[in-house]
DNA sequence: CCTAATGGAAAGTAAATACTTACATTCAGG
DNA sequence: CCTGAATGTAAGTATTTACTTTCCATTAGG
């Protein structure tokens, strides 16, 4: 007999705690805030996650960082996969925005998560650094630094998205379909044999 | 007949307290551990400062952002220009690191630095517009999007210093002359005309 | 309708922290 | 050696904030 009443609390908890460190970071939320945010009462939210930091936690650990599969749908064609990647990469990070978001803003999520968030990124490399070196192998790139050459593609994506997170439309102005196609193709051009 | 005594007092404040909000965020820091790391007592904080805030103003004001100077250097050829425009972002990036890691952590800061960071991006952004669009003109490159490659190039290296600035070495491991080395020869044949 | 699980109201506690006040001390320059 | 600017010492204040305690209200399921 499952209570869904507890369930449903909890969430509308870790909700609001999300949207207030999005804003105000760890230190600069109160649980009074939380509570507000959540509309039930302040003790409740002590009652749920026993103190301030138990809340972070629960969140944390039900974040997913789950990696999308990319493997599966690779068609050994540079335009089709690269696209592809790069679509599932920003999907990827948009779906962790608010984790991110809040882990790069403060020092005690950092340390919790931070850990996960590497594995993740070296994941990503890696997967992309394989594709390339097996690409080479059938002789569809020319020779070149795969691993760099990832870290290359990887930082494309990385700083459109940590622009876009913290400016909104008012860095760039591209959005993710125009970016997508005019870096892969120049991306290709820049690593293709012909 | 100038005090040096007291400029000195406030430089060492100001500085312990950029390394401090670097580690802890504005409210995370107090003003005792300010006084504490700077080695003056904390009173000697609010009598220069008048208040913990006031401190931060000082920081901002005294933070240049100023852009190197590429304009002057430009000579029209693809490799040396976008080679020189990269290692002077990423120079820059880095001078301005401490402010860039404060500014993205809290929220008081960023209201205070942001329109100023955007200036600044976009700034550079139109420099590089500017400069392919010319390069453009003068049959040097393909036709594009000057305004979304301008923006790739900047993501690029964007991405790239904020995962040092973040996950140190953990993440990336190519060093900055690989980096740049690498992304430009993509980049140049991608965009180039042949 | 009864019961147990859950949430709310109100009041309070203890610690942290930004900031103040009053007074003493150091120290460089003339 | 004297003066005044700068800093230190010490004690304190007001507010915020995480967290507690006690008692009461609601509600869902059998």
């Amino acid at each position: 007999m499952i209570n869904m009443k507890k369930d449903e609390t909890k969430k509308k908890i870790t909700k609001a705690t999300i949207e207030l460190l999005k804003e105000k970071g760890y230190k600069g939320t109160t649980t009074r805030e939380i509570a507000e945010q959540a509309g039930v009462n302040e003790l409740t939210v002590f009652r749920h996650f026993g103190n301030k930091e138990g809340i972070i936690q629960a969140i944390v650990k039900t974040t997913s960082f789950s990696l999308e599969i990319f493997d599966k749908s690779i068609e050994w064609e540079l335009k089709k996969d690269l696209t592809n990647f790069g679509y599932l990469l920003l999907k990827d990070f948009d779906n962790n925005r608010d984790m991110i978001s809040i882990a790069l803003k403060d020092p005690l999520i950092f340390s919790q998560a931070h850990e996960e968030i590497l594995k993740k990124i070296n994941d990503t490399k890696e997967i992309l650094k394989e594709y390339f070196e097996e690409m080479q192998r059938k002789g569809y790139i020319k020779e070149l630094d795969c691993c760099t050459q990832a870290e290359i593609f990887l930082s494309t994506y990385w700083g459109y998205f940590m622009y876009k997170l913290n400016f909104g439309d008012k860095a760039l102005h591209a959005d993710y379909q125009d970016m997508i196609k005019n870096s892969i193709k120049t991306f290709i051009k820049g690593i293709s044999l012909h």
